[in-house]
DNA sequence: TAATGGCCGTACCGTACGTTACGGTACGGC
DNA sequence: GCCGTACCGTAACGTACGGTACGGCCATTA
């Protein structure tokens, strides 16, 4: 179990975030290992990436599973959600803002950060014990639905979208029709090329789609959906 | 490396079947084992589970990876495509049968064999020379997709589905509807319920919305589904 | 019947890893 | 100057695992 660091920043990793300057350097060197992926995470690694010695590891994070838990919890530390709930939407801001959103989701989900995480949460999360899933499940996909609900929300009092149903649901849709089979793939090693023009394309896609099925008007008028897939997020 | 198994059965494991019956029984203890997941996969624990030997494992699979290799392909061996390609395709019987299908998909990838061997293949993909990710994927997903594609062609040479796209396309967005977050959320080791009533809802609502984007008609008339959630699909 | 070969059970070896312990160093406080 | 603390580097220990070797059992076959 991971216990209190014995340091000037108590609890830390129960936070998520506060790790000291150089907690935060020994997670950064500890994640970029992980991602570098050549050889499996183990403690003597990070000591020697992080040039820091294994019992400081164990001082500040517990354990093992504490160093994990740290490197998940400080890349959902970093993940910030500016929603900026817009009032006065019109359909082309709608369309916009989710375009933005599915390109900035599949930009995340393509990455390396969010593989190798995902990666080593999936492979933990066989064995109980190990809360690592669910921490990346809730900094990950689950506030990723907080941080779009608003913006559904909006869209159903402006009377854009259909209002009979959750935002909830909308949302689970609009991240099957955005992620469809990308990050399974990418899980299981398939080393498909995704580069930004195909993202935008895909987000375009996905977002008409969605605005299709949920869409109060039923005109099928595509009207011009400005790309706008830079990475706003910048982990997880 | 795995090397060609000194029995009757040459190179069983290079073509995913043909195991002989004593190596099924042993690759079926071994994925019990990994279902059941209290302690990691170790050729001892296989052995033990299987009351086999060792070096009996060595012989026939030459390799911990050929091990594992082996349950994929076992697992892959047993998924059959009945696609029976149907003519003279009305609506209601296309959409009776991406139902059963999304149906059949849910039920496989909810269920603890999946999951298990998905974590499995995907803690693998990241250190290189491990195929099992592409196995997986090769007898999973693409297996999948080369099943529905001659129902959805058959939709679009009907003239029921919309005709200026791929049927990978579709199938890809078809995918997306159906499995949505469900997969990645079992992976990461959330305890969410799907029992067969929420298969059968989640399924119907994904083909309605499957049709309602490529359908060539343009009536939201939802004609009676047949709920068909029979496990067609046994495994992987 | 005797020999062969496949297989089981178990013991064994080398290695890698988690974890702890220890020596050495830098730094702030008294 | 001295002490306590935090930290680095490294060594050491126990365990678990991949892989190998060997003896014994049993069925098939000459």
């Amino acid at each position: 179990m991971a216990t209190a660091p014995q340091t000037d920043m108590p609890a830390a990793e129960t936070r998520g975030e506060g790790f000291s300057k150089r907690q935060c350097e020994v997670l950064d060197a500890a994640l970029e290992l992980l991602v570098s992926g050549d050889d499996r995470l183990s403690m003597s690694a990070i000591a020697r990436a992080a040039s820091c010695s294994k019992e400081t590891l164990y001082n500040w994070f517990g354990d093992s599973d504490g160093v994990l838990a740290a490197i998940v919890r400080r890349q959902a530390s970093k993940v910030r959600m500016p929603t900026e709930a817009g009032d006065k939407l019109g359909i082309d801001e709608l369309r916009n803002r989710l375009e933005a959103f599915a390109g900035d989701l599949l930009t995340v989900l393509a990455g390396n950060m969010s593989v190798a995480l995902n990666r080593l949460a999936i492979s933990h999360a066989g064995s109980s014990k190990s809360t690592l899933g669910l921490i990346l499940l809730e900094n990950g996909r689950f506030a990723m639905g907080r941080r779009l609900k608003p913006l559904i929300e909006a869209g159903q009092r402006a009377g854009l979208l259909v209002g009979d149903k959750e935002a909830e649901m909308l949302f689970r849709t609009f991240f099957g029709l955005v992620v469809r089979d990308v990050q399974i793939r990418l899980l299981l090693g398939e080393r498909l090329g995704v580069d930004q023009t195909a993202i935008a394309r895909e987000a375009a896609e996905a977002t008409g789609q969605f605005v299709r099925l949920f869409s109060t008007s039923t005109s099928n008028a595509t009207s011009n959906t400005i790309s706008n897939t830079g990475a706003r997020i910048r982990a997880i």
